[in-house]
RNA sequence: CGGGGUGUGGCUCAGCUUGGUAGAGCGCUCGGUUCGGGACCGAGAGGUCGGCGGUUCAAAUCCGCCCACCCCGACCA
């Protein structure tokens, strides 16, 4: 490919707006435009990438005997109303009517058409396990979409589905995926990390989410170094800390050294238009570790669906959204101001445990310890409270993990990270082929239903994490396999016939022996093709120059920087050691 | 959906407070000089100042409504 032919348009600044790393780079190096929020182009260097994780992403799933198929974007209403989720997912889902008032969407992922073509399609336990995939855009109208192409609207996907006889044979689909998902992020040169998920709205039981480790991400998850434990803040189980409550340590630290309050007194202190538990810890000359806090928030779901209850954890600890939602067996939101009143008396800021008549949910820590809450009337805070006083009070674990929480499996300080997840898998069981009647007769001619699994891939993610673990002031470092080129070729001097001859020569030359090359013969001055090519970030540069009459040529590996200058005929030998190391 | 912000040549932005002639850098076109790390000189092209309405002798600038995009939050197979 030469570089004069080529729609590749770099540019200096950075999009306006723009905060995540690979999300400058992939506009400077021109693989995107943005058409509207969270819709992208992939312009032809761009797509090039994409085609290449593709590709790997298709060898792996060939190896465990997937097959390749395409299912449809757009779907009728009626799958999505057997499967539930018609009614269940909101504005997420892209609806539209056809020009006969039917009701269609766009489909966010393809469980419904699957299940349907199951449904259809399989009879017998002997068609059976069967694993089917395929590399299709998704559609999902995100409320909020952001960093570049991290979270779009749009977005291409590799989604493959297990259909099996049990679960136990469910459970080797699974593990075959995990296997080869293995393979796919290491030969795309990103490293990731397993931990486990929430099934959230596509339910089933277990899953795991592939988390790449960048700052751009939005996702935080714990792990540990000791005994390979990692999960998403919110699903992790939040160990004990090392240290005691504030109560249980020295008297000094007991004491609020402004206030002079003694937290283990029992009583009510003047803390005017403190309604935040920073704006009391620092009035009281308390750390934050030494407050409750205090939520309260309505059920929407479960058994106590309509009432409001309480939530409690540290002040310096932030609830465990998933956890309290699983404790109450369904959704909740937070209270709103005027139902806080109704509830306790008081407003929001000034609410505490003591007393209440809510049911109370509270965090494990705070078995022990005496805290700081608030008082239930306004201005004041509560001394002495514990959680001894508040009989009603269910201990579960409510809060996210953090850094330095202990281990839950081996007591280790975790370690925390942002990640952007890359994939996930999941193992729906009959949650789709049950309403949808997938089933399959056995080998006794009984009835039963298929037992799925599905395993995700966003590809651009994959080509954005890469972006964000491996890059440089100067630009992008790609991996060698998911590099839009291999080898950037670059023609110092297009007016020098030498050189001009010589590069020409080495564009099909390389090309033939099969390298995949950019040839930069575009009639620019030196500096601005170095740029380019340190931008766009291919693995190895081969720059023909100054040395072209002796056949000799500069090769530069794009990671470390190191330059050599090689005769012609090694070009090829130095070419491949250099890729094969990248 | 709540909070904040921005919309001015292709790109990144100044100008708006205090109304009166639309600017810079980059990019682009032409000519010339340069040529191993985003060169230089000269000459050009290119803008209904997001949209609609209002105030005014006069609106990029003031006011109202709308739209789009960005950030924080809520939400999120």
């Amino acid at each position: 490919m030469r570089a004069s032919q080529l729609l590749l348009p770099t540019v200096k600044e950075d999009p306006a707006g723009a905060e995540a790393v690979s999300h400058k780079l992939m506009v400077r190096a021109g693989l995107v435009r943005q058409l509207a929020a969270g819709i992208y182009v992939y312009l032809p260097a761009g797509w090039r990438v994409m085609q290449k994780i593709a590709a790997i992403i298709r060898e792996e799933m060939e190896a465990i005997g997937c097959l390749e198929m395409l299912m449809p974007v757009i779907n009728p209403s009626d799958i999505w109303e057997e499967s539930g989720r018609w009614a269940v997912i909101g504005e997420e889902l892209f609806r539209f009517k056809d020009r006969k008032g039917a009701d269609m969407a766009l489909a966010m992922t393809h469980e419904e058409v699957v299940t349907w073509l199951a449904a259809r399609e399989i009879r017998s336990y002997r068609q059976l396990p069967q694993m089917w995939y395929h590399i299709q855009t998704k559609e999902r109208d995100e409320a909020r979409p952001r960093s570049g192409i991290l979270r779009t609207r749009e977005f291409l996907m590799k989604d493959s589905y297990s259909l099996d006889i049990s679960h136990e044979a469910l459970e080797k689909s699974y593990a075959t995926h995990i296997a080869a998902y293995e393979r796919v992020f290491k030969r795309c040169g990103v490293d990731v990390m397993m931990v486990e998920g929430d099934s959230g709205m596509m339910g089933g039981s277990v899953s795991h989410e592939y988390m790449a480790a960048a700052e751009a991400g939005e996702d935080e998850i714990v792990f540990c170094a000791g005994c390979g434990y990692a999960a998403n803040v919110d699903m992790a189980v939040a160990g004990e800390e090392d240290e005691p409550p504030v109560s249980e340590t020295s008297p000094s630290s007991a004491e609020g050294a402004a206030a002079q309050v003694n937290i283990l007194d029992e009583g009510d202190i003047h803390t005017p238009d403190c309604r935040t538990i920073d704006d009391v810890a620092r009035y009281l000359g308390l750390p934050t570790r030494a407050f409750l806090k205090s939520l309260v928030v309505v059920a929407e779901g479960g058994e106590l669906a309509g009432r409001p209850l309480m939530a409690l954890v540290r002040g310096d600890h932030q609830l465990g959204e998933l956890k309290l939602r699983k404790a109450l067996g369904g959704e909740f939101r937070l209270a709103t101001p005027e139902e806080v009143l109704n509830a306790q008396g008081v407003e929001p800021g000034y609410v505490g445990p003591v007393p209440t008549t809510l049911p109370v949910y509270a965090d494990n820590v705070l078995r022990r310890g005496t805290y700081v809450a608030g008082a239930n009337k306004p201005h004041y805070h509560r001394t002495g409270v514990s959680l001894d006083q508040i009989p009603q009070a269910t201990f579960i674990d409510l809060r996210d993990a953090r850094r330095g929480d202990a281990c839950p499996k081996c007591g280790r300080d975790l370690d925390g990270a942002r990640v952007i997840e890359v994939g996930n898998i999941f193992q729906l069981g009959t949650k789709y082929s049950e309403p949808m009647g997938a089933t399959f007769l056995d080998e006794d001619g009984k009835e039963h239903n298929i037992v799925m699994g599905s395993y995700g891939i966003g590809l651009a993610r994959v080509a954005a994490a890469a972006i964000e673990q491996h890059h440089d002031d100067h630009g992008i470092v790609w991996p060698a396999n998911i590099a839009p080129f291999e080898v950037h070729l670059v023609l110092v001097r297009a007016s020098d016939d030498t050189q001009a001859t010589l590069a020409t020569s080495l564009h099909e030359e390389l090309s033939a022996a099969g390298f995949d090359v950019l040839f930069d013969d575009r009639d620019l001055s030196p500096g601005v093709k170095f740029k380019d090519a340190d931008l766009l970030g291919c693995p190895a540069h081969v720059v023909v120059g100054k040395r072209a009459a002796e056949g000799v040529v500069e090769l530069k590996e794009r990671a470390s920087g190191e330059r050599t200058d090689v005769p012609v005929g090694e070009l090829a030998v130095a070419l491949r050691e250099l890729l094969a190391r990248s």
